[in-house]
DNA sequence: CATGAATGAGGTTTCATTCAT
DNA sequence: GATGAATGAAACCTCATTCAT
């Protein structure tokens, strides 16, 4: 036992310190002697632990990613042996969407810092969001070849609702700070995506037929 | 009269060298050094042009700003004065936004190369993203009011179709090279928010009648 | 134990190299990269030591002035407390003072060179050596209240006074390096100001009874 | 004529600005390219009525210096020839120095600003101020020698003695703004000197005797 | 006379990183 | 595990000065 409870790991203090520091200043501008300095360390502590800047950086942010990851191949994987009866009355049954998307959500809200700091680093989470954002549209692209019974529309509306869906959840995420309202927020959002995407749908429907 | 057609002017020479950097390192990682050296010209010439790097970066982004800016300023000016009958069939009567856009996205692709640096610059876009989100978000606010007979609903709904409409130029903007080819597609982003709002206006009349 | 006896710890040599560089050119002429090079050291070292330029030459100054301070304010303490019977031959009982003074003075010998560097830069010193004049000027002011019986004369000749009698030390340190000698001649230069100061009273008291 | 009241010769308009620089940041810290833009010139122009920096520099303290200078070389001309019955009561017949000293002033005076700029400029006013102490000191030493009837004594109090005498001087014209309030004090400057000497001169007395 | 452009050397400071101890 | 020292490169910026026009 330490002798002193507020004694914390060397490691786990430098983390703490570097996420402040990255929170606040962003990646680049963030100092790593800043980071030692606030941890009550000195830069050779650091470079014991983590190879780099980067390495530290990732160090942070990776139980986020990894979670967030699992939980996303897991649902596209469950996904590609479902997908039967599409015959429903709503244009896109994506009760299995929703239900993964919350679930990411809670991760989201369950590494709050780490997640509001990966957000604030456009170099690495445009790379993640963007592969997040292809998933989905290949996901789309089928139901809609399916609902509108062709493939003669422009995809890039598929690829814009797709993003959209996903900066919906991202958008919730930085305006809300508490994780049940945010959730709250969900079905009215649906509701949205829905009565956007069914407009589309009957607008190509249309424009086949003619 | 220059000697050789290759000669610019020193000062054009810097900007475009300035444009190049910025745009591929970001305005923090650009090094004005690497700007003065592709522009074979020493560092104390860039300060005889500029007043510092803030100085170079706002020179390069001001034609596009000012143009938007007025566009914008001009948009809203107008809209207080008419606002008249929304006995329309279509929830939302926003042709003159659309007509505002649409002007924008012509001066986003006339100053193509300065509008990606700007979108790719969040600590100076987001500011002014932010203030056309405001003035986007006040302006749905009066027409749900009016339209949905009440002001008893979630106001963040508002503020994320706001966010939504501007985001939805930006991405069109950053997806399309082709200025003529993004406005095509206009109409279908279009369809698609109106399709959702008319969902989301249904569901709270539905919401204040129970 | 170092290697040769001609190592001395980096901070040492940066201090010594700045002192030389600081007495020579004076503060703002100075360079760091100058001081490093005659360090041997490259500027990184320096600001691993030193917060910046002001803090190197603070720390080459600060022995210097907190001693000077401590005589300063212990002797300006002390003298609260006595200032009994004036009633001497001599027309100011400054024997106390002059204590300090030669005190001071032991003091600018013992950091001669950090003395030098310090009466070398106005900027720093006009304010400290003012404070001092301040203090002295006080004091002589009750004391020609006293002696003179009037207050009914121009202060400014009791201001040019306590300059001058600062200003003797200053120009007595600065012109013999001999800290005996220089010690030596103090008691000349009261005795010219006792002198002067004689003839001032008397003016002061034949006015006041005309 | 020129066209404008306002229009000065660029000439002027550079000194003016150079006057106003040079006083504010002192010599080194002034900025050439700032005098030249509140100059409303170029640096080409500078540089086509200047040397250098230091040439406009010494531009516009030469008027002054040479006066001073002038002054200063007729009195001690003049000195060498008189000087005859010292048989007087008082130990230095000093009426000539005060006479010059006064008049010395009214130069300092009549060119205020740029005696205030050579003052706070030490690099340039020291060599000047130091060459008339040693004038001073000259001629003191004789006297000395005179009156005391010896030149067994310390001369670095004479030395001394010649640098207040001038610092008295310069401290007058810097603490008081007015010219003729400034004069009103010299009498009682001089009687403090007096009374000093006359004191010093005794102990040298005493001191041969003995 | 004067401009406007450009140089080149120098300034202070910050940083990630390394390494002997 | 951790320290403290040191590197070396690069950062932004300022300056006196020059020169063709």
């Amino acid at each position: 036992m330490s002798k002193n409870s507020k004694d914390q790991s060397a490691k786990l203090k430098l983390v703490e310190a570097a996420k402040k520091e990255f929170f606040e200043k962003g990646y680049e501008k963030a100092s790593l002697r800043s980071i030692c300095n606030n941890a009550d360390l000195t830069t050779g502590a650091l470079y014991f632990f983590f190879k780099d800047k980067k390495d530290i950086f990732n160090y942070i942010l990776s139980p986020l990613l990894d979670e967030i990851n699992t939980l996303i191949t897991a649902h596209y994987r469950s996904e590609q042996t479902s997908f039967s009866d599409v015959s429903v009355i709503l244009p896109t049954d994506n009760s299995e969407d929703i239900k993964t998307a919350v679930e990411v959500l809670r991760t989201m809200y369950k590494h709050r810092q780490e997640c509001l700091l990966f957000l604030n680093t456009p170099d690495v989470s445009s790379i993640f969001i963007n592969n997040i954002i292809k998933y989905t549209e290949s996901h789309y692209s089928s139901i809609f070849e399916i609902l509108a019974g062709t493939n003669q529309f422009d995809h890039y509306i598929i690829h814009w609702i797709s993003h959209m869906q996903i900066d919906a959840f991202i958008h919730l995420f930085l305006h809300e700070e508490n994780e049940d309202k945010a959730i709250a927020k969900v079905p009215d959002m649906v509701n949205f995506m829905i009565g956007g995407t069914y407009k589309v749908l009957e607008k190509i429907k249309n424009d086949s037929n003619s």
